[in-house]
RNA sequence: CAUCAUCUGG
């Protein structure tokens, strides 16, 4: 059963779903039963496809069958509902799974608070961010990483930065993806000389800028009209795109 | 230190 729910999961994540559904179909023919991982992958497969109603019939029929939902199954379904929009739906399941006694983590609070990110909702970001430090659930580097990156977006550099050291303050360890944000940002703002000096900051950290860090930096200097650098940056890397060992 | 959910460029 683990193998064909890996095998089941490569498909649900690939947005390949009728495959998925025939592995599910091997599974019953093998005389095995799906498990709650098994509906997991369906269920975050059908949400990444925009397809969460279907998905809650899904959460529906695994009842049914016996099989109890677990804290990653509403996850799923509410990164389901963030993801076509519906940040107040995924309030919602939120709320209801609190109720069903399954306390939200991280990685619930951290799919809301980027959705609403995303929707420059800054404020009730915030707000949400609050509540789960309230409730002495421990924000991560993906949640300040989603923060970080709104307040570039909504022009607000100097909060992004007080963001910044207080996840160092915190004893959070910025990441790849902190960096490449930060990278991004600047460039954005014409910064790129201060890009740079975080490319060279990762690096110090054993971090190895990757595509995404490339990409940001060569655009950057598109957006100053500095062809040149630009070109130096672009010639630096392999055919892979990234550079030669 | 690998069966499931969240963050970055184009």
């Amino acid at each position: 059963l683990q193998s064909l729910n890996i095998l089941l999961n490569c498909f649900c994540r690939c947005q390949t779903l009728g495959y998925a559904y025939s592995v599910l179909g091997n599974i019953f023919k093998s005389g095995l039963h799906p498990d709650v991982i098994t509906f997991n992958s369906l269920i975050n497969g059908l949400c990444l496809d925009g397809k969460v109603a279907e998905s809650a019939r899904l959460l529906d029929k695994m009842i049914n069958i016996g099989c109890e939902p677990n804290l990653i199954t509403y996850s799923a379904i509410v990164n389901g509902l963030c993801k076509t929009g519906d940040n107040g739906g995924a309030l919602k399941v939120m709320r209801k799974m609190e109720e069903r006694g399954f306390s939200p983590n991280v990685v619930t609070y951290n799919t809301i608070i980027d959705s609403l990110c995303k929707d420059k909702l800054v404020i009730e970001a915030r707000e949400l961010f609050t509540e789960m430090i309230g409730k002495g659930v421990k924000p991560d580097v993906v949640t300040y990483n989603s923060l970080i990156h709104a307040m570039f977006n909504a022009d607000q550099t100097d909060e992004a930065t007080s963001l910044l050291k207080e996840m160092t303050a915190k004893d959070l360890q910025p990441n790849l993806v902190t960096y490449n944000i930060l990278v991004d940002s600047l460039c954005k703002e014409g910064r790129v000389f201060e890009a740079q000096n975080i490319v060279a900051r990762m690096r110090k950290q054993g971090l190895k800028p990757d595509n995404f860090t490339y990409c940001a930096l060569i655009d950057g200097y598109c957006l100053q009209s500095e062809m040149v650098e630009a070109r130096r940056v672009f010639d630096s890397l392999g055919n892979n795109g990234l550079p030669p060992a």
